[in-house]
DNA sequence: CTCTGGCACTCATTGTTTGCAAGTGCTGAC
DNA sequence: GTCAGCACTTGCAAACAATGAGTGCCAGAG
């Protein structure tokens, strides 16, 4: 990418985009030419602008009012000149303070925590996506039988992850053929990732066919309908009042196609998965290629869970104009911590 | 109440909470005499909104604009002259149709996708409190290791509903003795509701006490930390998007106030507990006098389960401006239809 | 006694004009 | 290359008039 800019228009850029950050209007020359950091007269500005302008960093809304930042111009910004800090110990505390005590809740409520934190830390809406059932490793397989022909399975990953699902079956089964169901099945599962689990009870279903065996061979049916079959994970959501106050979204219209986006949690699954693949914090600018109604708006995620093999991702969702260099280190942070809470139980 | 109001007036004041409810507008006399249900002049008109509003059921929000029903007015309005009329057939089905294939779902997911049908049909929010945890009648627990010290418990109640929570425990306690625990108290609490599993547990531990019986003494400790302890139900709160549609929230800080009082859930629990004293559809005007939030917007609720013993509640929560002929059948409706869908399993 | 047409009056709203302030681009001097 | 100065553009706010919706009241008809 174009390192062709000077130091002065580097300085001026971020000069621009800082003080747009904390004002979200236009900044206009005399305005930077104040900054102490700053040191040359606002007509030179004007020219480093009208020339950052040109290479397609900056924008005017209309001829006579200040520059604003472009979508490139943040993206050239936040990868070439912003250099993230880290997190100091404070904010650091405050977070790790949110999960005190809450180390031994279930995944679900450690992951809404996790939003919750993040949304807090960041002022901005706050996603995280469930851990990818694939990968859970079988930890327990229980039977409840609620009424005859009806009945509740709980499936228990390792790291304390609780699946539970009602199924329908014959109706002469008993609560003791389901504990016979349990013990055999879970012996037979152990340790297994889900996946894995899936193929074993293909293979052992394949055998009991030959063997004809007819308690088992229920207990394997059972037990493939009790696996969550392409079911995509959950999206929690978090702090999207926050979003309320930033005047870009001062507009009813748009307001409400953003939170309608909130909703669709397939898309917002689709947008966290992005930032499976690589590691480290990632920033979606303008998410508006993938995502309709979050046009505008800019995502900065990151997996959780190993660096190899990260199991689900988190991030704060805001307007393009956001304070980079303190939400960077926060998602970075929250990600570590979580992975590090659910690595805690394996 | 008043009874005093003469059919004319009846009929004026109808029509013009008739037409504000979807205009959101103060209306005027020339607008209501060209009602074809209304055939008298303007001035008429005037006369009798002037003595209605001597009488506090309508209010000019200036001189010379139109009228507008105050709180006192619409109350009145719902409660001495609106007929509920029953919901038609195709608004029930519609709503039929989206607990298709859903029976077999976990509580939880019951009450989710009610909320989400409640505000389809309404097209407002809705709110839906999930069953008192106190009157679920015990079916079973299982206690399942996830490492040394760290035991998952899964609590399943007769209805289907589930609870897990993770408790400390001693570390050299193993899955045997978990198993071994799990028989005992499924044995001693069996088809008890919760209320009574407490007092069970009490009493069984006084009496191990005596006998000095370690291992059941555990398993009944176990059993204790595990159950809900004062805690609060949840609230499943959907379609707060439909009122960003509404002209009465264009203004931000209220908005805001609004979706933050909606993430506040104990005092929406609060105020659906409200309705599990009294059967039927209840209404509840202009909210501010509980929630500061929800000034100005009004709750119509209903509980669910069993008429003399309700379990949880649910409701619908919008402008005061709403239509009420409309959604208190809805809201009747689904009451009824979830009252029937969980009561089933027991 | 009730209803209604007519009329004067009140105000919010809308559109227009005008002045102001912010900001730019350009030019010419250092 | 830097910068002061100046002319120019444009959004925005205030001021003002015109519009129109709606009321209250009165006097006459039924």
């Amino acid at each position: 990418m174009a390192k062709g800019l000077s130091e002065r228009e580097k300085l001026i850029l971020s000069a621009v985009i800082a003080t747009y950050i904390n004002g979200a209007e236009p900044v206009g020359s005399r305005t930077i030419s104040k900054l102490k950091s700053v040191n040359v007269s606002p007509a030179t500005i004007r020219n480093v602008m009208s020339d950052l302008e040109e290479m397609g960093y900056l924008s005017q809304p209309h001829v006579s009012a200040g520059r604003v930042p472009t979508p490139q111009g943040l993206r050239f910004y936040v990868e070439s000149i912003l250099e993230v800090r880290e997190l100091d110990e404070r904010a650091k505390a405050s977070i790790r303070a949110g999960f005190q005590g809450r180390q031994e809740l279930e995944v679900r409520e450690v992951l809404k925590t996790t939003g919750r934190l993040l949304s807090a830390a960041s002022q901005q809406a706050a996603v995280v996506s469930s851990p990818n059932p694939e990968q859970e490793v079988f930890r327990r397989m229980e039977f409840v039988l609620l009424r005859p022909g009806l009945i509740l399975v709980v499936l228990v990953a390792k790291s304390g992850g609780v699946q539970n699902r009602i199924i329908e079956a014959e109706a002469e089964l008993g609560q003791e053929d389901l504990d016979k169901f349990t013990r055999y099945l879970n012996e037979l599962l152990a340790d297994l990732t889900l996946n894995e689990v899936r193929e074993r009870l293909e293979r052992e279903m394949a055998r009991e066919k030959v063997r004809f065996d007819r308690v088992l061979g229920r207990a394997l049916r059972l037990g493939q309908q009790a696996l969550p079959w392409g079911e995509s994970g959950d999206v929690f959501v978090e702090g999207r009042t926050n979003l309320l106050g930033a005047p870009e979204f001062s507009d009813m219209a748009r307001l409400k196609a953003i939170f309608e986006a909130f909703e669709e949690r397939s898309t917002l699954l689709r947008l966290l998965e992005r930032s499976l693949s690589a590691p480290g914090v990632q920033i979606l600018m303008g998410v508006e290629a993938e995502v309709a109604g979050l046009a505008g708006l800019t995502a900065v995620t990151a997996s959780y869970g190993g660096d190899d093999q990260p199991a689900g991702a988190l991030g704060v969702i805001g307007p393009a104009r956001m304070d980079y260099s303190k939400i960077i280190p926060i998602v970075d942070y929250t990600a570590r911590l979580v992975s590090q809470i659910l690595g805690a139980r394996d």
